[in-house]
DNA sequence: AAGTGGTCTAGACCACGTC
DNA sequence: ACGTGGTCTAGACCACTTG
């Protein structure tokens, strides 16, 4: 079942490459401490594409809050790039999470439990009565202060979990389900909430792991291309360690 | 100083007529039982636009989590969509915010502080040591129960706030700067924190507004179209009332 | 092979800001 | 008047899915 593990079948785009070629100009800008950038036909000319190309890299670029446009006067570099360290919208890769808020990263799997499916999760995943699914708690350190709780629910057909050590669970999900179950996830479906901070003890067997007041809570339902839901998951984050940020349009009446 | 109180300017583009026109025969494609939608080449035909101006509408209609695109297969209503009731990306009105959620909604100013600028909120908005702040709490209902607080800092020399009634500091805040500062917002910064439920208490008088142990808080930086800060705004949130939702498309490696 | 969405191009025109 | 970003077009080719 296991595919091969070369050739995570990188393909980037020419907007993909324009866009890691830009970010690398914007970061010898900050050094350089200018603020503006050239306007789009000139980065089209100096780097051969066309504007079309170019203004979707900053158009990708504009959303991640790396850069601001302002209409009829120009392209600049996001003042307060410094402060703005995670968005929601590339926040599944938590060890980079971490780092980018300035700490160490660790993990540890806690625990992996099969267990009965809630109706709920029937519902979202998509199974039938009985079945069972696996529920594998997973804590991430920050400097090795807890920081966040992170919960997968795979359906137990996918695999043969027990074959898996906790350090190959350690990964991301997405790996562990494109490499043993050959699936790959292109798209989840996110709620956000909150809890007080004493209920992720039901999870990290009556220890206190993080120890705040309350937690901000990502509840996602991960799809394959085919839009069928393929696993779960439930992260409580400690924000006091992770805060996001995003940059929001106002959609004009 | 006030602005002319007509015309809001609206200005579409085809791409938002065409959107909206999509969004139209969504809702009468869902009476009919229907997912799938023509083919973008088919849809531009229909609309007499280029593809490009659908695939524009048809990218926002996407990240809105309205539909979904399958390469080599098509476009879909997104099955989940009745449950996907607010994104965060358009969670500036409150009223829309508690209308989609299924309740009433309600408004009512708190209170109205002239107060001392903070040196962090001296720092957001660019303000000189001295410099004073209008701080306007307001706590908005759904069926008649507090679901929300928000505070808008409101630098004092903006306007004189004292001639205005609760009545008129209950729009949102963009409309009061439009209309009396005659400065238009045209984006925000935001940052996602939690807290215990008792952290309002302190905005309240005391009294425990909303009723719940967590709070999602939403602090927001205002922007003008030249990047300049306007004012700012904290938001408690009661997840049990207000649930975010969103489409997170995953980067591949 | 046919149909679908994804990317890219070259060029046009418009709207906004500055001089 | 000029430079900038914003929108739109028509057409080409590619990548994925299905028959």
């Amino acid at each position: 079942m296991q595919q091969s593990p070369l050739a995570p079948l990188t393909k980037k785009t020419l907007s993909d490459i324009a866009r890691e070629s830009l970010s690398r100009y914007i970061g010898q800008m900050l050094n350089a401490g200018q603020t503006k950038l050239p306007s789009e036909v000139e980065l089209a000319r100096i780097l051969s594409v066309s504007r079309t190309t170019i203004r979707r890299a900053l158009t990708d670029l504009e959303g991640k809050g790396t850069i601001m446009r302002i209409h009829g006067k120009g392209t600049f570099i996001n003042p307060n790039l410094n402060q703005m360290k995670l968005d929601l919208y590339t926040g599944h890769d938590y060890y980079q999470l971490i780092r980018k808020s300035g700490f160490e990263p660790g993990v540890k799997v806690l625990s992996r439990v099969v267990q009965e499916a809630s109706p709920l999760q029937r519902s979202d995943l998509g199974l039938k009565e009985d079945d069972q699914i696996l529920a594998l708690n997973k804590v991430y350190y920050a400097d090795e202060k807890p920081c966040l709780l992170c919960i997968n629910y795979f359906p137990q057909t996918l695999y043969d979990w027990d074959t898996l050590s906790d350090e190959v669970l350690e990964a991301f999900p997405f790996e562990l389900i494109q490499e043993y179950a050959g699936i790959r996830c292109v798209r989840d479906s996110t709620e956000i909430t909150t809890a007080g901070g004493n209920e992720v003890m039901a999870y990290t067997m009556g220890e206190d792991l993080l120890q705040c007041d309350s937690l901000l809570i990502l509840d996602s339902i991960y799809y394959d291309n085919n839009n069928t839901p393929v696993f779960l998951s439930k992260t409580y984050f400690n924000t006091d360690y992770i805060k996001f940020t995003m940059i929001r349009a106002i959609e004009q009446i």
